[in-house]
This record gives structure tokens, C-alpha cells and sequence, in this order.
DNA sequence: GTGGTCTAGACCACT
DNA sequence: GTGGTCTAGACCACC
């Protein structure tokens, strides 16, 4: 379900906290689920356990999930999952339209655009 | 015209590739116009001119702009500029739309959002 | 009477013996009191036994709790009650104290807080 | 100006990052001042330069200090200091007095103590 | 077994 | 020189 990229710059460790991130906005992982262990999660992509704990610090810190010591990282009870899912949305596309606008892109085109490569739906 | 974010993980060179690549692209800034120097910009910019210097180096790179010697830097005449800006796009676009997706917004959802961000148009 | 928060620092076995300590030290457990049998506790809590022995190991090494082998464990007869709780406030309004000074807060500033935030009274 | 506790639960670059955002709230660190450096402060306090790295972190997540790549740290401008420093003290102050209505302590006996201990002012 | 913290050392990009 | 990231390995507390 996680994949890394190591050409993109963006670190891994917030690659990672994206994924599990939109996981849980999108629904795809509930709440009280337990997420994958530090460790085997490490296992599972490769890469050392010290990134996957501080991508797990990121999701805690907002508040998306919860450790509890010995046990493991669960995903907290949101009340305000639409809405975080909605800022979520909001403040990716506002980049996505800065740069369509300096590149001369009219709005229909860019819909089109977005139609298009959505796919069906 | 030209911004910089000191907070973007984007090197500065390449927030000022991109920035006079748009412009270009856009044809906000014609073939055969003189950029400004690489001095000239550092100051305005308040940046190093080395910086400058690595951002038109990759455009030179992109051929997008040539080096006189002496004299300073001019746009390139392109005959596949309209295609260069659909596929800056597109490339732009695709990574946005996987995003999305992976936040489970629908298709129009997106759209809409698109529409009214776009603003008047 | 006992609540645990998981996602508090404090180790769990800490958090129980610091409420049963404050029980004890207000009044509301009296001395010769039995208090709940570990199994019990840890049953009525959902944590594991091991824990609320050592919670229960901690206040007996405090002198505020003995143990009866087969019966139980019961609150001993404090002569100096008064002054150990007065001792644990000491204790942790010294804390306080001295965060509120490096926020900058002056004194009558603070004590509006306390006043309002302790409620009627 | 930073002194770390070793026996201290919490983490020492919590605590570090703790104390330089009282230094910021309580305005003895004005907006667009530069921080020491990682390693330098590393180096002056006896730690490693990552555990400094994590404190500022800490604090740029929180929107109190921004990085420079290949310059520094600073502090941010902020509008609504007045409103954080109380933020900061709210919280403090909601868990001592949980705390001393466990104890068993009286409003009036509790701000006698504040009084006391924060000393002349 | 789990998460959390710290250290050490390396590498990269930017100035 | 600066900050940022990643790895590796160790230790601790908790369950």
C-alpha cells in the first residue's frame, strides 16, 4: 500500500506520514485500527525503523493517530475527518492553481485537464 | 515578478528556473527579449549571483534561453512551445490527480474545486 | 475513581499510584481502608496485573500502603498526613511557578487563572 | 539561558524547544532574530546537533521560527503572541489545578500558595 | 514484543 | 559555514 520514492525530494519519512495520512482522511484505514509496528513496517519498505518512527511522530503530533507504549499506534477517533480532508484538498490544489495560472493555462483547459486524467469517475 | 520562498524545500535556483520557465512558457515573455543579468537579478532578489547564475544555467540546459557573451542572457526561439507548456502541465497535473485520488475525492469533486479556485475565467 | 490516559507521559503504573496517592492524602481513602485486590483493579481498569502491582509496590514503599499476605492491601495510619500533602502541592506548584515566570507572566496574572480555572470555591 | 534536567520525563529536546518558545512568547527573543545554530548550541549545551535539530523542528512545526538553508534559524513574526502566551499558560495551569482538586486542595489555599512562591510582585 | 529517545556519523543542498 | 535528512546502533520504559 506504501511506496517510496527516492528521487522525489521530498523526505521519506513525510512521504510516508502523506500515505498513512490520506489512508486514514480517505477512510481506507478506521478508526482504532492499529497500524503496522515501527519495526516491521521498517521491514516491509526497507528502510530503517528511526524513519517510519518519525513519520508515525508526524501523524501524532496531528493528531491523526496515537501511540499507546508497549502496544502499538492506533488511529485516533476524529470528529473533524471531512474537514481535515477537505483543508487537505484545498491547500494541494491552491499550489496546483498558482502554478497553472503563471504557466497561461485558462480555467476550462485546466478542468479538462483534470477530467481527463482523472479517468472514469 | 519573480518570488522567492525561503521556507519551500524548492532550491532557490529552481523556484527561479521555474518561475522564468512559466514566464516563457506563457509567453509573458517573448523570444529573443533580453533577461535580466545575473548581477542585476541577484540584487533585485537580494540573493547570491551565483544562485542566478545555476538557475539560468538549467534553463540554458532546457534550451529555453542562450548566452551571449558579453552581452547577456536572451530567450530561445521555440518552435514547440505549446507543446512544451501542455506537457509542463500535464507533468504538473498527474501528480496532483494521484493525490487526490488517494484522498478519495471524486472526479467532479475535484473539478468543482478546480473552478472555484481557478476564480473568473 | 481511576482514569488512565494513555497518551500521557506519565507511566501508567505511576498515574495509578499517584491517584490512589492523592485519594489517600485527601481524605477520601481512609487509613485501615482495604483497597482493591490487583486483579480486581486491573480487571476494572483493562490493563495488566503486573501494573497495578507495581503501582501498588510504589505507595508501599512510600509508607502509605501495607500488605497483608492472602488479604490484601490497606492504607496505613499516617500521623503526618497534613504535611505530606502539603509537601506534594509544594512539589508541584513549584513547577508551575516556574514555567509561568519564564512565559513572562506576572503573579496577579496568574493567580486571575487559578482563581478562575479552580471554579467555585 | 537553556539549562537541561537529564532526570527530567521529558525529552531533552523538548525541553530545549519548551524553553526557547517561552523565550519567544515571553518576548525576550524578538521577531527576525537569528537562533545560535545547531551545532553551535549543540556544542554549548554538550549534546548531539540532532537532538538541537529536533527542538527546532519542534518549534518550526509550530510556526515560532523559520529555517534559512545555509544561513539559520529565526524567529517568526507573529500576530497573535499575546494570544499563544495564553494558550501556553491555559494548558499549564489546567492540569495543576486537575491536579490539586485531587489533593484534595481549596481554591483560596491554592492561590495563597501561587502567591507565595512566585514571590515579590 | 512495543514505542521513545539519544548518539554518532555520513551525505546533501544552499550561501 | 548553515540546516535537513537518513542510517545505524544503543538504551530505556512499558506491556
Amino acid at each position: 500500500m506504501i511506496t517510496i520514492d527516492y528521487q522525489n525530494r521530498k523526505p521519506i519519512y513525510e512521504q510516508i506520514a502523506d500515505r498513512v495520512e490520506a489512508m486514514i482522511l480517505s477512510g481506507a484505514v478506521k478508526p482504532q485500527t492499529q497500524l503496522p509496528s515501527v519495526r516491521s513496517l521498517a521491514v516491509e519498505l526497507s528502510i530503517n525503523p528511526n524513519t517510519i518512527q518519525k513519520a508515525y511522530a508526524c501523524l501524532e503530533q496531528e493528531g491523526l493517530i496515537y501511540p499507546v507504549k508497549g502496544r502499538g499506534n492506533f488511529v485516533c477517533q476524529l470528529s473533524d475527518m471531512e474537514e481535515r480532508r477537505r483543508d487537505a484538498c484545498y491547500k494541494m490544489l491552491k499550489n496546483l492553481v498558482e502554478e497553472g495560472k503563471q504557466l497561461g493555462i485558462t480555467r476550462e483547459e485546466m478542468v479538462d485537464y483534470v477530467r481527463h486524467l482523472y479517468g472514469g469517475g
